[in-house]
Formats: structure tokens, sequence, C-alpha cells
DNA sequence: AATGAATGAGAATTCATTCAT
DNA sequence: GATGAATGAATTCTCATTCAT
């Protein structure tokens, strides 16, 4: 389970310090400077010491950011689980959740933006790492839409699709912060998107009119 | 209007052809490799020419990925009105336009990545005309959601904020492509997204449960 | 005689007009910019034709730099015996050469800097033809100093040492514009230079304290 | 008044002897093969280290053209004004400052011909910084030519001129040593150079018929 | 004769990584 | 454990030269 980079170093309350102090200081350049433009020297020097000791406790920058990505994921495993604590209701789950996910990747945007941008430089093997670490926390909020459609709170949907569509919300506060500046707070945010999702999941369904629409269009494109 | 990308060479028509080429094979390796560990050799090599060839079409090396990433948008801006030609009604356009959006970004996987993952790097001047273009392109939904928000057919919802959340559903098919692999096919997820925010904007409201669980969760907070 | 540039041109006329017109963009540039810095199309440009036409008259870039050089040269062995026809006194002759060379320096002043700075880059078959070049203009100085000495009006000296501070003195104007600048204006200049040398040529020498001086100075490093 | 070049070096001794090393092989290879034909990979190899590491001690290659100028002209300050230490009598002092000056330049011919090659190839602000120093050591020879008017040992002239007149002599043996190449030594320079100038420059002068003929000249030309 | 697009060798510079102290 | 000097591979960009038109 432990993240797979190893450290020379033995005592492992430093190791952790260390890493805590390299994560902080490389979400931040990451952030700033994007991944290729940060030094492992900026690095050091932000966290206040030499470049030498990062190589005592990762392997290579690669690592680095692994551990940056990682960190975010870890604190979205333990904080979203927290956001619904004790609430018994799925459907007031799934509305905490999301809430809670958008308020959480506000606190992270750095990272957030730093996976989008960079995940994929990873190799394979540390790449497949943060999917799967990312997929447990998607499942968090499957776990719970699963729930409200067995209640019977939310009608049938194809569950990964809108489970992306909620994670797209969270992660979208984070994305394009540049398209919000100065218009949106992020309350509002979180407002509009649950009345347009929960409306959406929540309606029990007819004929309506923009269905004919698509199906018409479908036709359209499958002759 | 024309991107502000100079040449040393004077024919027109020969521009465009190179530009093209290198965009071409530019996209392709950007998406595979990333902006960084791709080299303009590379580059010129995928595309059947010399490295110095690819400095008579553009500056830097950043000015590359400029050109990748405004070839996508004026796709957008000509296939996304393209696909509401013609058709009048405002709640047809909106479907049709969630539905083409998607379908482009869907052929256009490579450059939307690259976006996300690059813009970043591109100094100020070009990321804020990138910007501008992108705005362009979601401004073509805002129009439509204006129009259906007047003619009584979707509810009065911040506008920005669906935008974003019907741009982060096109987008999102080609962000997480990891995550739907093997699952769900673009049919699929088209319909489902389309599902859920159709419906999420054209139900009149009432007081849905879930507004009362949302209503405490902002008590909550702001006591 | 002729300079060792061929060209793949066969008319001589053009081939003289075309070398004109590439020496004096190139003389500019030159001194700009530094043999270097300056490229075969800044020059072509700045001629106002295409940087292939180079290449017609002139085998390689350093052929320029060649032409160049040796166009002053030319203009020297011409220009200096210009300015003494007629003269027969030697002491009107030398007074009228060093006051003639310092002028015709000035009004090359870029090309005589130009040697200073790039004549090191040629090639040592070219660079032996300027040297020879510039013998043939010092010889100039050379004759009418013997000429000066044989008559009496000049006591024995060094005859290479002189000419080369005659040359020097010439040559200086153009070398160190930046410590004049603004300070002494040609005709001061000359009209001290020779004020030392002149005087310094033909007083008949006595037994001057600063012989005593020097000749001190001398036993002191030789023991 | 330390050279304007930064390192990322912190040892101040290690980078004196670091530096020492870079000019010493730099001003080797830029007057053997001049500025831009040496490469730092060259200038680390002949150092005896990897070409990085130049980078650790200097900013750009340019900053090594700069070291090799500012350290000639450091040695000038120091053994120009050494070799009239405790000398009072001006003339004196006067003939030892020509003859040190022509020496200090033999020992650095290399670097002397380097400043007239290359110092134009420096930024604006390292050019001046350059002037500057030059302009220092040739204010040495100002003062004491003024002395020796003061004390009516040298007759009234352009002091800048005659300075320059002392520079170029010194300057003129690194400069044209192809002229005399074999067929005369530093000795037999310094002392021609001497009897011309000395001679020159302390003589009380009169009527000389050259004076006619400048005149007569002066008259030609501005009728 | 003239053009100018194309080539490709070459050079400065950066930086991850190592290792002696 | 920590430091920071040293290494050298890698990459962008330039430009002399060629050659098809």
């Amino acid at each position: 389970m432990k993240p797979d980079v190893t450290s020379v170093v033995e005592d492992p309350d430093l190791v952790e310090k260390r890493r805590a102090q390299i994560v902080a200081a490389a979400t931040e350049l990451f952030a700033e400077q994007g991944f290729h433009r940060t030094t492992i020297k900026d690095i050091a020097k932000r966290a206040g010491f030499s470049s030498g000791l990062v190589y005592l406790y990762v392997r290579e920058k690669e690592d680095v950011l692994l551990l940056v990505l990682l960190r975010v994921l870890e604190d979205h495993r333990t904080e979203l689980p927290a956001a619904v604590e004790g609430v018994d209701d799925p459907l007031e789950r799934l509305v905490r959740l999301i809430d809670a996910f958008t308020r959480i990747v506000d606190r992270h945007r750095a990272a957030t933006v730093i996976g989008y941008r960079s995940a994929h430089l990873l190799t394979p093997d540390r790449r497949l790492l943060v999917e799967d670490r990312e997929r447990e926390v998607s499942d968090i909020v499957v776990e719970t839409l699963v729930a409200c459609m067995k209640a019977g709170l939310v009608r049938k949907l194809d569950v990964d699709v809108v489970t992306h569509q909620i994670v797209m919300i969270a992660h979208g506060w984070a994305l394009k912060s540049w398209y919000f500046k100065g218009r949106t707070d992020l309350d509002a945010y979180v407002a509009a998107n649950l009345d347009v999702v929960m409306v959406g999941l929540t309606t029990p369904v007819g004929a309506e009119r923009w269905r004919e629409i698509e199906a018409a269009r479908r036709d359209e494109r499958t002759p």
C-alpha cells in the first residue's frame, strides 16, 4: 500500500517529515512552473535544504511528482468519507459528497491541477498506482450513488458516467479557475452544479421533448 | 485574428501546408510523450523533413504548441455552429450542441488533452490568445443556453456555471479516457450525460428533498 | 594579382558590380555586428538581393571578408601614392603621407576596424594575401622614410619600427574612436601626432637626459 | 569594483581558482582561434574539466571573454604603477612607463590581441566596463605626462593624443607581431619607439621645415 | 542569372544525478 | 545525514551552403 518510493534514510519519522517538506515545496513549484521547469534545486531551495538531500528521500525526480499526486489522493480518501461520517440517508450522503468533493479540490487546487498536467509524465507503473488511488476515491462516490439508486432515490443511469460527471464538477473548479475568475465564487459554483445534477438525477423521467430531439439525432447519425 | 506566429517563408500556401504537417506530427507526439519530451527533431522526423525546416515556419518550439492548440479551437469554432446550422428551436440547438461538442472532442482527443496538460507552458501572451479562443467556443453554448432560458425552456441558473459544466462533459470524455476504457462507449457517454443535464435543466423545480439537505449543509457551514 | 576569389558568373562587369555591392553591404554589417554575427542573408538583404546570389560571386562566406579587406588595401595603394604625386622633397612627401594615411583610414574606418577584428579568421592562405597587400602599403612609407634618411633629413632609426609607428598612428584613429569621442577631432589628432613624430624624427640627437635614463633602465634589466 | 560576473559556487577561493583556470585556457584558445570558434567545451577540455563546470563560475560564454579582458587590465593596473614605484623624476617616470607598458603587453600578447579582436562582441554594459578599466590604465600615463609638462620637461601638446600614441606603441607590439617576426626584437622595438617619441616630446620647438609643409597642407585642404 | 526553400552540422546552455567531504 | 561541486547527456536554435525551379 505504501507508495513505492524508497529512501536511503532509515528513520521513518525523518523520512516522513522530509518528504512532507519536499512535497509541500514541489506542489507549489509544479503548480507555478510545471514539472519540467522546476528543478530539484528549486525544490530544495524552497524547502530550505540542499539539492543533494532530496536524493536521500527519493530515487528520481519523478518520484517527487508521484509523492505529490499520492498526497492529495490520500487526503481525498480521508476527507471525503469524513464528510459523510454518520450520515445514513443515501441522498444526503450524495449531496454532501458532491459539496465536500468540490471543496476539497478547492483546498488542493494546486495538486489537482498538477494531476491533470503532469500525471502523464509518470512511467506506466507509477501512473497505474495513481489511477488506482484515483479510482478508490471515485469509488466512494460510486457506492453512494448505487445506494441512492437501490433506494429508488436516483433513477437508473450509467453509474460510471454519472460518477465521472460528479468528479469533473469537482475537478472542474480547479481546472478552469481562469474561466470563473472574479465572476463566480465557490459557493455559487457548488450550488448551481448541485442544482442541475441533483434535479437531473432525482427527477422521475417521462417523455421529455429533448428526448425526442436526441433520438432523432441518433437516427440521423446511424441511419 | 491570425495566430501571431511569423514565418520567414513567404508563400502563404506553402506556409499553410507545412504548418499543417507540423501541427499534425506535433499533436501526435505531444499527446504521446508530452511537450517537453518531444523534440523538434522528433516532430520533423515524423513529418518527414529536417529539423531546420520547422524553424522556417515557426519562431520557437512554443509556437508549435500554440499552433496545435489554436488548430483544435478553430475546428470547434467551425464545427460547433455547423452542428446547429438551420436549427431554430433553442432546446434542439442545445441538445445538438452538447452532443456535437462531445463528438468533436472525441475526434480531437489528442489536442484536447494537450490543452489541459500544456497550455500552462505558454508565455502569458500566447496563453491569453488561447483562452480568448476558448471563450469564443464556450460563448456558442452560452448563447443557446440564454435563448433556452428566455424561451422558458430551461430554468434560471448561473449561465457560466452551466456552460462550464457542459464544457467539462465534453472535455471530460478526452480527459479521463482511461477511466472508461473498455466500459463505456461514446454514445453511452453522451446519452447518460445528456440525460442528467437536460432533465436537470428543463425540469421545473419544486421543493425537492435534496434542496433541504443542501440548505442544511449551507447553514452548517455558515452559522 | 587578382584576388583569388572565383565566381561562376562569366560577365566580368557584372561580377565587379555585384561584388562591389556585396562588399559595401558586408563592410557596414561586419563593422556593426562583427563577422560571425553577420549572416549571408543579412548581407544579401542589405544589398537588395537574395542570399543565393551571393554564392554566384563568392565561394564561401570567408571570401566576402577577404574581398572587404582587399578592397580597403587597394584604396590605400591608390590613394596614398596619389597624395604625394609630383612632390619631390622627401620630407614633404613624408609629412603628406602621414597626413594622408590618417585621413584615408578615417574614410575607411569601418574596414580598418574589420581588419583588426577579423583578419585572423581567414585561412592562412587568405591571411597571407592580406598581409602581403598590407606590406605593400607600408612599403610606400618605408621608401619615403629611407629617402629622408639618405638625404639626411631624418636621423638613422630602425625603419621598420618607425614605419610601424606611423601605421599605428593612422590606424589608431580608427581603432580607438571611443577614446577620442567628442574630445579630439581628426585635424587635432593629425597635428599632434605629426608634431611628436616629425620632431622626433628630424631633430639631430645629442645627449638628452632621457637617454641616460633609458640606458640605466637597460642595465638594470640585463646586469 | 569587482567584475559583475556571478557564480553559483559560494566558496570565494574556489571561485577565484576556477576562474583563473578558465581564463588561462580561454586566453590561449581565443588567441589561437578567436572567440566564436572557441567552444565552451574547448575551454573546459583545455582546463581539464567538464563543460558544465564552466557554467558554475560564469553565466554565459561572453562572461568568459569579459573575465579574460579584465584580467589583463588588472595586471596593467598593478604592474604599470609598480614600474615607477619610488621614481620621482617625471621624465624618468615617463620613460619607464613607456618601457614597462610595452613589456607588459609583450607578456600579455594573447589577451591584448583578444581585446582588439573581440571586445566589440561584448554587450554594451560589459564593453563599458572594459573601456572604463582601459581608461584607468591610460590615465596612469596621462598623469605622468602632465607632470612632465608642468615641470617643463615636455612641451605643450594634446595630452590625449600623445597618451594614445604611447598606448598604440605598446599595443602595436602585440598587434603586428607578424610584421616584425624575425626582424626586430622587443628591445629594439622599445628603443626605437622611445627614441622617436622622447625626442619628439622633449625637444623645444622652432620653425622646423616640416611645419611649413604641414601648414601648407592644411591650407590646401581648407582654402 | 536569380531565387529562396531546404538541409543538417554545430554550439550554448540546462539540469538530473552522483559522490567526496 | 547533509552538502554542494562536478559531470555530461540532451535539446533548442542558427546559419552556411546547396539546388530545384
